[in-house]
DNA sequence: CATGAATGAGAATTCATTCAT
DNA sequence: AATGAATGAATTCTCATTCAT
């Protein structure tokens, strides 16, 4: 698993700055926890499995951080800024070669993003129905991604048909949908595989007929 | 929300025949199961919470079921089973105006289940890192859906391009998230509107530039 | 299994006359318990495993015993009858060939009874340590024993050696736990070995070397 | 009550390595169990009355062990060990003086042990019902028991009259139920006058009428 | 910084007993 | 005389969090 983004880090955490050590005692949980939401779930998470995996104790957990669910804010705060910054890179989109190279290859950003926080986005949408203020948190990242996609869409000649919101929400779940289906394995297409596919799909039904 | 349809019950209550009493109250631990799954999310649901919203007490719930587990598989069988009835029912879809509506229809019908039971559907997938058989079950279901869709697609002349297993992924995907975010609200887009895009994106999608 | 002697029953039994069909399933529910206590021990028997062995319900046993215990008591009381009526059929003991002969046969009246009855006499002495009354009435069972022993060894001239009260509560003892061990199958010693042996240890016993 | 013999632990606790502080913990644990199954009996024992004695919390015995079956797994293993030593210890017996004295003073640690562990016995005999294993287990013990009183009865000059296997089970039969029922309080027989009448009617049995 | 031990509120589950038919 | 359904107090077990060293 790749090297997590820098963390804030929980309450107790942030506080205090951190030597080398603390430091990597922080990143230890944080990939800790990531592994174990994804084999559990972040309901059926124990901090003990967090803690074992980690290689170290309650005691220290609570260094870090204030609570399992102060941990799970700190991750889903990590996966909101990158999400929104992924959003913001969204490239202008072309009809030509190019614009379908540049759709592609921030598809595979999205893809690559999606494989390692999926944990947490998964989790996210489990605490949907009982942290209103972290399913709003949700939704924000959601409609910046549908109002980015629009943003691209206005700036095609001749505009696509049909509602470009809805259209939009329509294209942004299939992407980040097939992506889980494919992260988490309950369909055996691979990373090129489907980021072509849907790099395609999207190109063309921007442009209609009229492939690249 | 619409009557659930008729749940075999969990395994203390399957091996009785229930009489007229013991049915109402097992349909009304069903219904009162999917709000608070909904409310709560499987895993915080209470079992103390179910019955009280189906007025009953603890004893009862475990004379219909043995767990709370139990009764989530039970509502998940009941899923599967409508799901697979609804990927079955799938529509030849032509060109014309009425293949159009008939797969409007089936979106419909599609968002419908999926409203009444987005609920069990979401702790489906939350449980999926926990037990493989339901996951098993999952991806059979969604294998259904995607097979059925690339049956439809192959009847398509000229064929579409592209793999057709991976578009019919891809397209299953956004039809299941979006309705997902309609019916929890992450997004303000409402049934017809949705239903209506949705159908019009599936048909210029397999029908290239050919609007009806 | 052979047939119970007629039960008093629990209290709500006792206060009816029993018609052919009431006895009958009285009866059912009596011979029933037997079973599961020796299957599971009382504290582990369940009404429902009762009752379903019986093939009657649960508001039907409440017909006949006011309460799980109501039962037991019952049960203890048939045994504790019978097991007085055993002690005082204690025969006199001689040395001849006849003593022996007549002992032994008893011995097999007890090895009977302790058969038919072992699962209510070891749920006794589970319960010993909590119900006071109980306890008093096994002490009083085992004090008959030993007493009639005495008695009987009293009458035996040339008297034996030691204190016969200490002395017949190790025959007793010995008698007891022997039979237990091969009714529940602990030791493979079937009933004739096991009664023959027992017979030949306590002639001997009592009348030292001087064998029949 | 003598200090217990150290308890391995249970599941949870057998993984760890226990300080000081810990193994206290454990220890009194240990004894509060023994003395509430004595009070109550296995079945009735409450994990909170357990606690409660031993000072501590639910929490903290979960710590040690995984459940109040594992805890009198525990238990039964420490019975076992201490009675299969005790069983191996039985000292060769000749008929002089110092035979008997070495058959009474092992007899005594027979009555010690016994005193200390019937609880754990008691309840061992209730959980035969269920659970094979344990059942299997006594049964070993048992046997080993038996075995050895063979081979000591073989050692004897002239050999005693009798199946010497059945005579065994007798013996000991006399032995386990004399020293419950003492125990117990169910008779008044102190220790030194029941344990001075097993030794001589062991002794008597052994060598006939030859008295030391 | 780190940790092993302890805690106790909270949750699932059981089952003897009662009730309505 | 019988029964299926309902009850809820009692019990076991879990696990996030705190504490003492």
């Amino acid at each position: 698993m790749s090297e997590a983004p820098s963390t804030g880090g929980g309450e107790p955490a942030q506080a205090r700055q951190l030597r080398p050590q603390g430091r990597r005692t922080l990143s230890r949980l944080v990939e800790a926890a990531i592994t174990v939401f994804d084999q559990r779930g972040y309901h059926a998470a124990r901090v003990d499995d967090i803690v074992k995996l980690a290689d170290t104790s309650h005691g220290t957990f609570y260094l870090y951080f204030s609570s399992k669910e102060d941990l799970f804010r700190a991750l889903v705060a990590d996966v909101t800024e990158e999400m929104r910054q992924l959003a913001d890179d969204l490239p202008a989109i072309t009809s030509k070669r190019q614009g379908y190279e540049e759709l592609r290859e921030w598809l595979g950003r999205f893809y690559d993003l999606y494989r390692h926080y999926h944990p947490v986005i998964r989790a996210w949408t489990e605490s949907n129905s009982q942290s209103a203020e972290l399913a709003r948190e949700g939704a924000l990242v959601l409609r910046r991604f549908i109002h980015q996609l629009v943003r691209r869409v206005r700036e095609i000649e001749p505009a696509p048909v049909g509602d470009p919101e809805v259209a939009a929400l329509a294209m942004v779940s299939m992407v980040e949908r097939a992506s889980f289906y494919s992260v988490v394995g309950l369909v055996a297409a691979d990373r090129e595989a489907l980021v072509d596919a849907l790099a395609g799909i999207l190109h063309v039904g921007l442009f209609g007929g009229r492939r690249r």
